[in-house]
DNA sequence: CTCATCTGTCTAGCGGTGCTAGCATCTGGA
DNA sequence: TCCAGATGCTAGCACCGCTAGACAGATGAG
């Protein structure tokens, strides 16, 4: 009895150290280096380990990406603190770039890679679903008789424009500031 | 003489005939299916010939991206023939999204895939630079004081991020137009 | 305590990938 | 006609994701 509840502990620790590595892996070298056999090394167990507890290589990334959209969540719960509208405003979005900046990796896996973790739908996973509402919690203020829901998606989508462009070399990095200050006064502008 | 012309237009033709069939698999099954033995399988030649063309796979799909780059410009300089201001900067946008969702495969060569083409340095290629310049054309007129380089660099990275974040099924398919209305509403706001 | 079973892990291997060394063949000029 | 060089091929390298099947250790029954 007890014994097959040290084995499930061992078993979710053992799950955890897979996730763990792959992300940390990921973020040192780039997804290319992570492979199921470098994986497999890093963890010091074999290949066939890992096919025990996860379905394949990309249900390892999809572990990942939700584990970095539970921390995404609660950074954007912290910067959702703050009073004045603008103010807040920046506080948001200026926490979800330096997210993106700081673990580039775990960023590529939640909003680029091919993941089918399910978005704005009924089974969507807490985190993903809290994430968007902190968002949503500072855009709507400037809805202004707009659809709340749709601002924020759109504001969403020009930070993660800014971020994936950024990253990719597509646009200088010297102009950062710039845009940044610029799409939140455009979203913040009275109508 | 006229041999070693008739030589290298043979080697021009079969250049292009890799980065047509390259695109087309891509557009057809995705990238993932584009691996050097189908693509020469494709093309009726061995493995080895591709490489004496490119230096290696991403130098195929960078030549791919930058065909793409042509044709978007082409099609965003045809949108903006347009007068009234607004209705210019909807059809440059509903241009540019068009051109996205009739070439999923070829616009993620272009941006988001790996690709090392310098953007916006001394030495991009022309195209890209025009089709910069082209979103420039209609963004500029909402500058109102602003730098316009720098509201169209964020206009644009609205426009991708609404575009590849649907893509991905990050965005629900609903929303869609509304999206854009909003986008470009929130552009062309006077201030 | 012994033995059969059963769970867990490993080794080895399949069919695929990008890429390349080295050989054969074909071409064009002397 | 014969040779040199260009051209494209076969075969193979090291790697990939994934899995079948052998093996060893723990577990529970007698």
């Amino acid at each position: 009895m007890s014994i097959q509840q040290r084995r499930e502990r061992e078993r979710a620790q053992r799950h955890d150290l897979i996730v763990k590595t792959a992300r940390k892996l990921a973020e040192s070298e780039g997804w290319d280096a992570v492979t199921t056999r470098r994986l497999a090394d890093e963890i010091e167990y074999s290949q066939p380990v890992l096919y025990s507890h996860f379905a394949g290589k990309d249900a390892i990334v999809a572990a990942v990406a939700l584990e970095g959209f539970t921390e995404l969540a609660v950074r954007l719960r912290a910067a959702t603190r703050t009073g004045e509208p603008r103010a807040a405003l920046e506080g948001l979005a200026r926490a979800y770039m330096a997210f993106a900046e700081e673990n580039p990796a775990l960023y590529d896996a939640m909003f680029t890679m091919a993941v089918d973790l399910p978005f704005g739908q009924d089974d969507t996973p807490e985190p993903l679903r809290d994430g968007f509402q902190a968002l949503l919690s500072g855009v709507a203020q400037f809805a202004d008789g707009r659809d709340p829901a749709i601002l924020t998606e759109v504001a969403w989508s020009a930070l993660h424009g800014l971020i994936v462009l950024s990253r990719g070399g597509r646009l200088p990095a010297s102009g950062r500031e710039a845009r940044l200050t610029l799409l939140l006064d455009q979203l913040s502008a009275t109508r």
